[in-house]
DNA sequence: ATAGGGTTAG
């Protein structure tokens, strides 16, 4: 079975912290003859050592102190607590919240045998599925002879924070078979694995359970629905939703006008905004995230500009997704030289998503010059910034280029990751990535395919192959544009569909470019909708056309 | 001890 690509993993540790065991136990020596271990100062005296142990681990995780934490931990092995389970996963937690994972890690590899209690391994699976040690997180959950709630949707969570939507929805039905109830917790997580997804069934299905089992919808559950109905494709219910609950949280306000703006609807977004302010809401940095990014996705500039400028007067101070979106805003209208004066005058560094959202605009303007400004920007390249500078050269007709960028892809080992395409069918997720041969049905789903392509040509569709190039690996060569991932997802949908019924497909990437020209003539010849959410955005084809008007 | 809405990329 194929998995879903993890994006935006949130792992965020400081490179302050990357200490090996060796530089542990010498920051532990360092700190535990100091007489300032406690960031409290609490006297032992006074209290237990249990208790004072206690007492500094919650200190040091409030103040997300490493140093303390470690002098802390020198003190426990000291007198006596350093296989003290509660102690550890206290412990854990804190090195966890400080971003060092590979000290939580360790820790938890020193200890031989788990028997913690109920809380003790509940917050031991909150933190390993934060740093994305599921398998630590799975194990402490798998030795557990009781759980309870917060054990079940912790992982749920974990899974779903950690891009692994199958695994725990799995887990979720796994707790409902065990007769264990589920609260709104769980619900929030369920609800945002199945966004992610964008399966219609799944949605209708834990929209369903949640109205049974009688959960209030508070403003958190009303956002992720509305996330969720938009993010599946359909926006009218997410309407819907937003106009019965209670609407006093901006965070609300944020998911509906985020919908909007990944179905096209730049304009409803905005007058959303208006009302929002009539309905005395005030939005904060997201919602502007939100309308700047509406705004950039359908070119809508002098708007978008004038947004920016709005939020003084909100007195949000533009942080660097706000730039970020004016880049692409600009990038993205063929403006690259006001997109890099942004750069050039920011009140703050540029990262990495900076660099990226230019790189791209000069991707989409075929700038290889500027592109190459903004590749040596960035510190490590990922798989995708070899491929984007590959596409540029490519587009350039700088073939020697290209080939020496994908050169250095390959000497630094870096491999591309396929774009993966999935479909809901009867309740049931297919997934594709590029040239896949793994369907069960696949037989049947290439004769279908080919037969389109075969009817694609005869109406005149010619293939774009300005960016064929971008396969990186020899192994990848034979993935050739007529079997994207896609393709594959749209020839199972009308396999499986009866003609003139709408099919939905859900990528992991951008849609590229052959692909959007040959999804409109196939909606025309076959007289069908097709709808695909990509990365950022729907598209809706129908009768040969696009709602993103071609500009994505 | 567990939950919501966000910018870039293939």
């Amino acid at each position: 079975m194929l998995r879903i690509a993890v994006n935006r993993l949130s792992s965020s540790s400081s490179s302050s912290c990357r200490l090996n065991h060796t530089a542990m136990a010498k920051v532990i020596a360092s700190n535990s003859n100091s007489t300032t271990i406690s960031p409290f100062h609490i006297s032992d005296s006074v209290i237990s050592d249990h208790q004072a142990l206690v007492h500094n681990l919650e200190a040091c995780k409030l103040s997300s102190n490493l140093r303390a934490a470690t002098g802390t931990h020198g003190r426990m092995i000291k007198i006596g607590y350093g296989m003290h389970q509660t102690l550890i996963s206290s412990l854990i937690s804190v090195y966890v919240s400080c971003g060092c994972s590979n000290l939580a890690s360790q820790l938890i590899k020193e200890i031989p045998c788990w028997d913690f209690d109920l809380i003790s391994a509940n917050v031991i699976i909150a933190a390993f599925m934060k740093i994305s040690e599921i398998d630590i997180a799975k194990k402490a959950f798998d030795d557990m002879p009781i759980r309870d709630v917060v054990s079940w949707n912790s992982m749920i969570g974990g899974f779903v924070k950690n891009g692994r939507f199958e695994e725990a929805l799995r887990i979720f039905q796994e707790m409902l078979s065990l007769n264990n109830e589920p609260d709104a917790f769980t619900f929030a997580s369920v609800i945002k694995g199945c966004a992610q997804l964008g399966g219609r069934d799944h949605a209708q299905w834990i929209h369903g359970l949640l109205i049974e089992k009688q959960i209030a919808i508070n403003y958190i559950l009303g956002s992720a629905l509305i996330d969720m109905y938009s993010k599946c494709g359909r926006i009218e219910t997410a309407k819907e939703i937003f106009e019965t609950i209670q609407r006093n949280d901006v965070s609300v306000w944020n998911a509906m006008i985020n919908g909007l703006a990944v179905h096209g609807l730049a304009l409803d977004a905005i007058a959303l905004f208006s009302r929002m302010v009539l309905e005395e809401v005030s939005p904060d940095c997201i919602t502007f995230v939100g309308i700047l990014t509406a705004c950039s996705h359908c070119g809508l500039i002098e708007l978008g500009r004038k947004y920016f400028d709005l939020m003084s007067s909100y007195a949000i101070r533009p942080q660097l997704e706000h730039y970020g979106a004016m880049v692409d805003l600009l990038g993205r209208a063929g403006r690259i030289d006001e997109a890099y004066a942004i750069i050039q005058e920011l009140p703050m560094e540029p990262d990495v998503v900076i660099w990226r959202a230019f790189l791209s605009a000069c991707r989409t303007q075929k700038n290889s010059h500027m592109g190459e400004v903004a590749i040596n920007k960035i510190e490590t390249l990922k798989s995708g910034d070899y491929v984007l500078l590959s596409n540029i050269y490519c587009s350039a007709n700088k073939w020697d280029s290209a080939e020496r960028v994908r050169d250095k892809m390959k000497k630094n080992g870096v491999r591309k990751n396929s774009g993966k395409s999935w479909i809901e069918m009867a309740g049931v997720i297919h997934r594709f990535k590029a040239g896949d041969q793994s369907h069960l049905e696949r037989e049947a789903i290439y004769k279908v395919l080919e037969g389109l392509i075969r009817r694609t040509k005869m109406e005149g569709f010619i293939p774009t192959k300005e960016l064929v190039l971008m396969d990186v690996s020899d192994e990848e060569k034979e993935e050739n544009l007529n079997y994207h991932s896609e393709k594959l997802a749209l020839a199972y949908g009308i396999l499986k569909s009866s003609p003139g019924t709408a099919i939905q497909i859900t990528k992991n990437l951008r849609t590229c470019l052959d692909c959007h020209c040959w999804m409109k003539v196939v909606s025309k010849i076959l007289y069908r909708v097709i709808v695909v959410r990509d990365r950022i955005r729907f598209h809706r084809f129908e009768g040969g056309v696009c709602t993103c008007g071609d500009y994505w």
